[in-house]
RNA sequence: GGCCCCGUCGUCUAGCGGCCCAGGACGCCGCCCUCUCAAGGCGGUAGCGCCGGUUCAAAUCCGGUCGGGGCUACCA
């Protein structure tokens, strides 16, 4: 009866075994997996999981592998294959082994559902699965009464009715072609204890697993596919991976796994599994969710334009403290030790990765961050993309601004995204002239304004010594009636139109439409005479 | 509810019985520098959840308690 469930044709394990034999690796070698699933966008804890999984396994002269957990068809969403390569590809985590690269695919378990079926059959004949034909209804109706009854919910014991049915029963069934999926026969007992070691947190114990979980979902194809389950102890075992590094979500089911492996005779890899990011909330905190919090995908970061670099270093401080402590450099070649990831979810801090990133653009030359802010516009901001590559050398002198030759580079790029803010009025093209009546120029007296421009415009040089350019502010400042420090200004206030810090803030915002900016010598020699003259004149209409 | 994990400044953490009336980083506050901002320099703020126990000695070990998080699906 079991075998007419499956195709003739559909191989035996032994077939499995030896078509993904052991690997040949030297002693020690770890073999690593990330199984993401494309039922949405990327979560950043995906890329921290891959940095980790990528980092142990090449450390150990292992390898680390991609396999897309493609199991769940409804949940589907199209679009995240490609993301998710464009994520690996810009944080340089390509795995060694993905789909069409490495012996021991298809990495896509949609595409393996004949491997799983073997396995299921051989539980099945073994009587260590048997079909389940519970609807949905029924299993609702009876989480409902476990609930009434305060007894663990879960397909077991008394309310497992399909676990001891008969011959004739489930042939009943399957003759009426009623859907069935195909449950695994716990050998668990209520109450009794397991241990197991877990690489983060040492030996653990927990109560036994008793539930009968799904191991096979039902389908109208003859092609089944697993549940995570079944799909995490065939598939890891076929890989050959020997150590699972999950998600903490993952340790309650552990006891459970463990029964899988030793049903299937597989051995049990080591497990590890990493504490949850989080993200404040007002009560407290919970884990970061793709759904409601933009900065769980890792698609917020790549538009943002968050170097790579500073991202990992970030990511790599939070799994081990000891490397946050490091330089840059440094952090990225030091290995990551699961024995020092902490248990705790750390809180994700935006403003500590904007710090990093900040100091981290700070030690690029201005072509390496030409370079990574034009391919970083090219796909999200393409005209400012166009305006890069038409005024490429006006974008180097903007850049080494306060920048090069100085002991303190600038440190307002935090990401890619922050350019256009900071030095687009450097691009005529960027820049609309400010007029008269402009709030950004502050309480003085238009008349005041106008006339202050018109004599600045009127003999500006284009010196190039930065006091003596200062020197045409000065003067001319002191003529117009402006304190020449703040601090006399302060003092008497009554007797001055301002100090010198108004009157610099009118060419200021006249060069660069803003209160605040780098250097106006060093803004006005990039800008250059005419456009200096351009720009404040537009004050003088 | 049950089971599991976790618990040091606001945040990330160092600490693994005396070196700690707890160190660093980010944030925040103040001062200096200063034509604004971003920096930079100097200084400051703030924490071992609580209660017992072990010990000459506990942030560190044990128990309890409280709190946070996770799991409890034919989702992963």
């Amino acid at each position: 009866m079991i075998d007419q469930l499956f195709p003739a044709d559909l191989p035996s394990p032994e077939h499995w075994e030896q078509r993904y034999p052991p690997r040949e690796l030297p002693q020690g070698a770890l073999v690593t997996r990330l199984g993401p699933s494309p039922t949405g966008y990327m979560h950043i804890g995906t890329i921290y999981m891959a940095m980790i999984d990528l980092d142990v396994a090449h450390r150990s002269d292992g390898r680390y592998l991609v396999r897309i957990e493609d199991t769940d068809q409804a949940r589907e969403v199209q679009g995240a294959l490609e993301q998710f390569d464009r994520a690996f590809s810009y944080f340089s985590l390509e795995p060694d082994e993905r789909e069409g690269h490495g012996g021991y695919g298809p990495y896509h378990q949609s595409e393996r559902s004949a491997i799983y079926m073997s396995y299921a059959r051989e539980l099945l004949r073994q009587s260590k699965a048997y079909l389940c034909f519970a609807t949905s209804a029924e299993l609702a109706e009876m989480r409902k009464l476990q609930q009434q009854a305060k007894v663990p919910p879960g397909y077991y014991g008394r309310w497992a009715t399909w676990r001891d049915a008969t011959p004739a029963q489930v042939e009943a069934k399957l003759a009426e072609g009623t859907p069935y999926v195909v449950r695994f026969r716990s050998p668990g007992i209520p109450g009794r204890r397991v241990e197991f070691d877990e690489a983060i947190r040492g030996r653990l114990s927990a109560e036994d697993n008793y539930n009968d979980v799904v191991i096979l979902k039902s389908s109208q194809l003859p092609d089944r596919l697993p549940t995570y389950h079944f799909a995490h102890a065939v598939d890891d075992h076929l890989m050959r991976v020997n150590l699972v590094i999950r998600g903490e979500e993952w340790l309650p089911s552990v006891p459970m796994h463990l029964q899988l492996f030793e049903a299937l005779g597989f051995e049990p890899p080591r497990y590890a599994h990493t504490a949850l990011l989080m993200k404040q909330i007002p009560g407290g905190k919970r884990k970061l969710s793709k759904r409601k919090d933009p900065e769980a995908s890792v698609d917020f970061y790549l538009q943002a334009g968050y170097p790579a670099k500073a991202v990992l270093y970030y990511l790599r401080g939070l799994a081990n403290g000891s490397l946050a402590e490091m330089p840059l450099d440094a952090a990225l070649e030091a290995p990551i030790k699961l024995s020092e990831l902490g248990g705790a979810g750390p809180l994700i801090d935006q403003v500590k990765l904007e710090d990093i990133s900040a100091d981290h653009i700070a030690t690029l030359s201005t072509q390496q961050i030409l370079a990574a802010l034009r391919i970083w516009a090219r796909r999200y901001d393409p005209e400012l993309a166009d305006v890069l590559d038409a005024q490429h050398d006006l974008a180097l002198a903007a850049l080494a601004v306060e920048r090069v030759g100085v002991p303190n580079p600038r440190k307002d790029l935090r990401k890619w995204s922050d350019f256009r803010s900071a030095y687009g009025f450097f691009f005529s093209e960027l820049f609309t002239p400010v007029t008269l009546g402009d709030e950004r120029l502050g309480t003085l007296p238009d008349d005041l304004v106008r006339a202050f421009a018109a004599d600045f415009a009127e003999g500006y040089q284009d010196l190039s010594d930065k006091d003596e350019w200062f020197a045409q502010i000065r003067d001319l400042a002191a003529k117009h009636g402006f304190a020449p420090t703040a601090k006399q200004f302060k003092q008497a206030p009554q007797e001055y139109a301002g100090s010198i810090t108004h009157a610099s803030q009118v060419i200021r915002v006249a060069l660069t439409g803003s209160r605040q900016s780098p250097d106006l010598f060093s803004v006005a020699r990039v800008l250059g005479k005419d456009e200096v003259l351009r720009r404040v004149s537009s004050l003088t209409r």
